[in-house]
DNA sequence: AAGGATTGAAAGCAGGTGCTTACTTGCAGT
DNA sequence: ACTGCAAGTAAGCACCTGCTTTCAATCCTT
């Protein structure tokens, strides 16, 4: 379906924005190979010259969406905000809550993400670059506190935070990409509480 | 480059086969959309009327492909013979080895796999459905025995199975499609250790 | 050695795709 | 109201891609 409003003119930004808009969505639908700029143009409402007055190459688009997913800082600072007040088993709590409801709220960002990678173009590693890895590190200093504090055992922080990672990102993944909430359904909060105490515990002093 | 031994002609079974071993590797470097007929006809050494004699369309390589790599038992079957012997912590063991190695050994097929799961073909699927859940249902058979001897806590064997899982799994992709190799290096033994430390532990009563 | 069957190549077609060119339409400032 | 400029379109070019057709080379059987 064509955009809600076809209004005829736009400013330029307006457009170019309502331009990687759509891609973004056709890119995560069927990658940037499946996606041509003809059907970028039909779901936008205007012509296929519009999108190279604005973007001189298709990949101008990709560029475009990594400027606008890889520099905003509002994600991971209302993240790491929300864990201030937090300690021990409840940033763990926190973090696979963030990681899920993102992924819910969006699920396309995540095939984005994964054709990006497989296309081997620069939006996955960008991102995974600047997001996740910063994730991954706070998740770590979190360890090195409390492995410091005597809570936590004395194992590779950088090997227990990608393993906390994991558990979350491979479900949420194969909830989505496999498609797995056919077959497995459980609510998302049991889950999580059942991933954090399998953890914690794993991780804790006896 | 393409192949080894340019024989001239071949037997109509032999050279389906060959031309199903092209098609895997290009569609798992450039996914189904992004291989084209006349490529794989190039690697294979022949011309792309030859693929079309054998597959009368170029989903019908797909098909091969599924035949070939879903309908083997030998996988599997190796794995659940070598953990009969097992006990408790050692299965962990295996199936973190099992599942990494099989990745290290031939990390393009977790490429194949992804690629058909975004451009939804059935590949994913039926393997995800023939292989996957075979072996998560092993695990929370095993998981489900531990917690009846009174040893894990009792928590859902089906959420913690996909955590552990979830581990192993999202290390090799991470490893292999986000290039994370790059960044994060640890043998593989301790990572598993680490792993199975954390996992074990964390199931098991206090 | 003959002859039918099978394997293979060469060329091309119809439709699709990224991108360009030449042109028209509507808006803002005077 | 006029006009200069930015926003937009239609048409098409050159190349690509799945697939077909037509015909030549090679093998197997007798």
């Amino acid at each position: 379906m064509p955009n809600q409003k076809p209004k005829k003119r736009m400013a330029a930004d307006e457009r170019k924005d309502q331009i990687v808009k759509v891609a973004m969505t056709l890119f995560a639908r069927n990658g940037f190979r499946g996606t041509t700029t003809r059907e970028i143009a039909r779901q936008a409402g205007i012509s296929e010259a519009v999108i190279f007055k604005y973007f001189s190459k298709k990949e101008g688009l990709y560029n475009a969406i990594i400027d606008a997913r890889c520099n905003d800082t509002q994600g991971q600072d209302r993240l790491i905000g929300a864990m201030k007040g937090k300690h021990g088993r409840e940033v763990f709590v926190g973090i696979a809550s963030f990681i899920i409801s993102e992924h819910r709220n969006d699920p396309s960002f995540m095939r984005l993400l994964t054709f990006s990678a497989l296309e081997k173009h620069d939006l996955s590693e960008i991102f995974i670059k600047r997001k996740g890895l910063e994730l991954i590190e706070f998740m770590e200093g979190h360890i090195k506190g409390l492995i410091r504090e005597g809570i936590f055992k004395d194992l590779d922080p950088a090997i227990a935070a990608r393993a906390f990672m994991g558990m979350v990102l491979h479900y949420c993944i194969s909830q989505e990409l496999y498609r797995m909430k056919r077959y497995f359904k459980r609510p998302d909060s049991v889950v999580i509480d059942t991933f954090v105490d399998i953890f914690f515990d794993g991780m804790r002093r006896r």
